[in-house]
DNA sequence: AACGTTGACGTCAGTAAG
DNA sequence: CTTACTGACGTCAACGTT
């Protein structure tokens, strides 16, 4: 009928690739739709006076148990659509609160891992203050232990420089991530939200792949990869907590002067 | 019209407090929706063989400029829901992306903090050894030394108890956490993506609270009803990346000997 | 085949910005 | 006032499950 001529017949432009509804647009331009579906007449097959006189009212009664069946079909997609956007709603709002909650302990864990640096510099200054204490034997001792230290640093650094290179390939710069994400687009005054503000969030991604849903559809799950790796579920690892707390302690330059002491 | 009765007068039911579409069950019955928006008449006025007969062909021919202006809009307005259906879901695109990313970074940082831990246990002990050479002057300073470090742990053991009881209050345990997220509820190999980029800018507005986002569906939940609650989702329950690695190291326990090195 | 699920669409209703 | 934006709904088309 009418309103459907206009539905479908207009707007091809706005389409943007879409998988699901994909003819369309040639067949059913008119009232040929009858074909598509079992039932799609259910307008009461009433709906030439368009303007042409009308040319089918023969089918006007189509069949009542027809159009009951098509009615009960309609009657549970619209309860199926309902339920869909419903388990989809509630899926990002965990998607979001899970967000929100491994950013925080996020921040946590860098605050954690800045303090354990801190102390093992701490600790390290003060074992190099044993290599005055004249023993020979503690010196040789000393040595030794530097040694080990030392070569530890090295690959403590690789692994940090690492995982920094990995950092600034995901999206630390931003490049990835197009949008800032604060909240989903819309905001509605509906309140829910957990009051958390923490948020503070900062430490940066690292690439992965990553799905590609849809909305009013969603999903997608792409590639196969992501959905497994990620772990996920509710972060059940807290653990660490930490304030930020004292010293600034600069991350890496801490330890280099270790090295210098290698020639001893 | 027909299309319009059935569509609105029925399904009241699965209607789980919707805050957008207010009233709409009470007023626009049947055919009395014409006050409501300044044109929603186009359907042609053409649609009274219901099955009472008509009452009103006289509006049939409204006014051409007011249904121009009515298609108009509709235009418009459809074009701004392809638009923001777009926008949401390059939103939610993203958010999923963060929050894998979000989960290896996390898991990262879990295994460099398991790695200082160890580091610390090592120079400790090392420095332990120190408190038998001999030296008296040596001694006094471990003495010192000791004490220092043994402040520190517990500091360090405060903080850490505090953070995990707070993350016992949290969600470590899931409770708050419903549905364990694994990937949006549906899939489909759509594709499309990025193409479009253009109207996007997807800006988002920032409450900071976050949360209570739209979907296609609405807000509030609560619903008593069978529908959501259900979570059904494929709850894939991904575990956590964090790798078990290396040395168990309680977290806790490893310099409790420091203590007793006080005494001496 | 009948049915549930879900991406996408067009529409309505409401809000906020111009 | 108009206009853009968006939450919610009903529908369609396709896919999956039974």
């Amino acid at each position: 009928m009418n309103p459907n001529i206009t539905r479908y017949s207009r707007n091809a432009h706005v389409r943007n690739g879409q998988p699901t509804p994909p003819p369309y647009d040639d067949k059913r331009n008119f009232q040929n739709m009858q074909v598509a579906y079992p039932m799609q007449s259910y307008q009461e097959q009433q709906q030439q006076q368009q303007s042409p006189p009308s040319q089918q009212q023969l089918l006007a009664p189509p069949q009542n148990d027809e159009r009951a069946k098509r009615e009960r079909f309609l009657e549970r997609n619209r309860v199926a659509a309902s339920k869909c956007r419903q388990k989809k709603k509630m899926f990002y709002e965990n998607l979001n609160q899970q967000h929100s909650e491994l950013e925080e302990l996020n921040s946590k864990l860098h605050s954690e891992i800045e303090h354990l640096r801190g102390e093992i510099l701490t600790l390290k200054t003060q074992l190099l203050q044993h290599g005055e204490c004249g023993d020979p034997a503690i010196t040789l001792h000393l040595s030794h232990m530097v040694k080990n230290i030392t070569a530890m640093d090295h690959a403590a650094a690789d692994r940090r420089r690492a995982s920094q290179t990995m950092d600034m390939l995901g999206l630390g710069g931003g490049s990835t991530l197009a949008g800032t994400r604060s909240s989903p687009p819309g905001l509605s005054p509906s309140s829910t939200a957990t009051a958390s503000s923490s948020g503070s969030g900062h430490c940066a991604p690292l690439p992965t792949v990553s799905i590609g849903f849809g909305f009013d559809a969603m999903p997608i799950v792409a590639t196969n990869t992501t959905t497994t790796n990620s772990s996920s579920d509710q972060l059940v690892n807290k653990t660490i907590g930490d304030e930020p707390l004292n010293g600034p302690l600069d991350p890496m330059p801490e330890y280099e002067f270790l090295e210098e002491l290698l020639d001893m």
